[in-house]
DNA sequence: TTTGAATACGAAATCGTTTTCGTTTTTAAT
DNA sequence: ATTAAAAACGAAAACGATTTCGTATTCAAA
């Protein structure tokens, strides 16, 4: 009843454990004869290597971390669907954590993948941090890293992300062209790079269509949830701007508004015109559906990965690897929160 | 520049890697004085124990594994992050792994995770999965297993479930008390548990209720989600039938039919009165918000780990363990898509 | 001073693979 | 028959920690 070993199956073939070994990894200085008893016998005691022993002797798990500042969102569980189903391709695991947006856990979850000497690691930054030490600490472990969407320019390591400021740009300019003159904008906290890229990408669109910027129409929405949106809203009647458009930073927020303007009988879109951000699913389930920038979840999850996995081989065959930093197209998708 | 080790320890202060190991561990077989001579050196030479022998050596890996069958979605991504908050506290990793809904998939993931030896395992099955060859493989590897929401009664390891079929009829109650006397269900596919007890629960209700069950009222949605849901209620209109209640076996399929509702000049709740299931977070962005029946996800996934740890730690100790099943309660949620 | 028990320490086996570097055997060429 | 080359096999040393079982030291009691 005890565990199947090399040692086992050189023992029952009068062979040694060496032999046994090189079989199975079809090294060719074992002949054909051997090979097929050994993979006979190894299949008939349904011998499983032992991992523990084999992460030992190669010094790798082929397992990777992940890091995200939280599980529920639409947005991150499409990563990791994208990063999951690539690295199993490869016969990677995936090892999930959560910063849940709190730099310090963030700093204890990189000390854990680090001490659980991942292959390798992927991160999106939590919103809150500023200091970046532990992830100086995976660059200097040598452990291959690739961060995606929320990134620090401070890190040269590759990456993976979609032009915000263009995307924002680019949906200020529909809601523009859709005749809108007079646009607020909600936008996330200060710190987010995120953040600042959509808040400047929709500052630009209305200076090139040379409508005046205002920065009594820009609300920010801390955790740009569904309750910001409603409270930005609010705000916003209850200071009464008088705005025939709205982009929100997130479709969240964006949806927690409309719900705000339906309640005080603002029509969308003939009254205000909402653009969103994400095309999380809950936007084509509200009504109206919510017209917004389509960013690619799935995608980056996969290309994340596999700058990682080219990052992992470089390691492993001691080449030099550059740092690559991949931009992902993004479009707008129309729906029915924006006139036609 | 090398990798610190006990032997590194060791050298340096010209004692064996025995003791050296010992003081670490706080063995009372070192003195006092060594313990500290050790743990500065261990310190300043910031010693990470090589997890890849320790794992070897224990042969336990501190990891533990998920599969699930998909991730994005809303009640699937709040058990993870119950499991991995709960995990993380003792100390464990995990691993998520998803069928994608088949049972292929999910044969070949079970068989992943027990090649990589991790400590426990904890899963909801496949819509799709009859056969349960690859589960019963895992009770007889020995590895702990906890398995919750979509379970198997023919497998005798621990459970964490809602009752479905209570929950179902309470919904379907609720809507009976607020007045409706033609309910249509728009049910699961006809394998699933879930999907049979909600049904078995809607049924049930109409009959302790003396509401005639009517077959024909009955749509499946193949997938529960907001598609199925469209489809399932514009043939429910084709049909004819007059309905004044509908009970659908998600929030997605609820939604889904409620805007096919509201296209077709449907009032909700007037005309037609809707309850969900799961309490999505979708289902409160909606218009109307959509009544439901809270389904904990969170609370399901701490659970679910928590019995994991007391099996792990059964089967560390050599004790016995009893398979315990657990069932959490679920609470109607009462919106605005049944009348008040 | 001897004995006994604590108290500290270490040698070496072990976990199961992988891989280097010999050694032996076979085959082909002279 | 001899030799060189090729093919097949194995001994043993890693990998880095844990733990068993001794041995050495110390100290107090007889």
């Amino acid at each position: 009843m005890k565990e199947v070993t090399l040692k086992q199956i050189a023992e029952n073939l009068g062979i040694s454990v060496t032999t046994v070994s090189k079989a199975l990894k079809d090294y060719k200085d074992v002949s054909k004869k051997t090979k097929a008893l050994v993979r006979a016998e190894a299949k008939a005691l349904n011998y499983k290597p032992n991992v523990f022993a084999v992460n030992l002797r190669t010094k790798e798990s082929k397992t990777v971390g992940l890091i995200i500042p939280e599980v529920v969102h639409h947005f991150f569980s499409s990563v990791i669907n994208g990063i999951i189903n690539e690295a199993e391709k490869h016969g990677y695991l995936v090892i999930i954590l959560q910063s849940n947006e709190s730099e310090e856990l963030e700093r204890k979850q990189v000390d854990l993948l680090l001490s659980k000497r991942v292959d390798g690691i992927m991160m999106s930054l939590a919103n809150t941090t500023v200091n970046i030490d532990h992830i100086a600490e995976v660059l200097s472990s040598k452990t291959p890293l690739v961060m995606f969407d929320k990134i620090s320019k401070l890190i040269p390591c590759s990456k993976v992300v979609i032009n915000d400021r263009q995307a924002a740009y680019e949906a200020t300019s529909f809601l523009i062209e859709k005749g809108c003159k007079r646009i607020a904008h909600f936008r996330g906290a200060l710190l987010p790079q995120n953040s600042i890229d959509r808040f400047l990408g929709y500052k630009k669109a209305l200076e090139d269509h040379d409508l005046a910027f205002d920065p009594e129409l820009v609300y920010i929405c801390e955790n740009v949830d569904y309750e910001d949106g409603r409270t930005a809203a609010r705000q916003l009647l209850a200071d009464g701007h008088k705005v025939d458009g709205l982009f929100a930073i997130t479709d969240m927020a964006a949806t927690g508004a409309l719900t705000v303007f339906k309640e005080h009988g603002i029509r969308v879109p003939e009254d205000i015109a909402i653009m969103g951000f994400s095309n999380w699913f809950l936007s084509q389930a509200i009504t109206p559906a919510l017209s917004t920038v389509d960013q690619p979840g799935y995608t980056m999850g996969r290309k994340t990965f596999k700058l990682l996995r080219k990052e992992m081989k470089a390691k492993k065959q001691g080449a030099a690897f550059t740092p690559v930093i991949k931009t992902l197209e993004t479009k707008i998708i129309e729906r029915d929160s924006t006139p036609k």
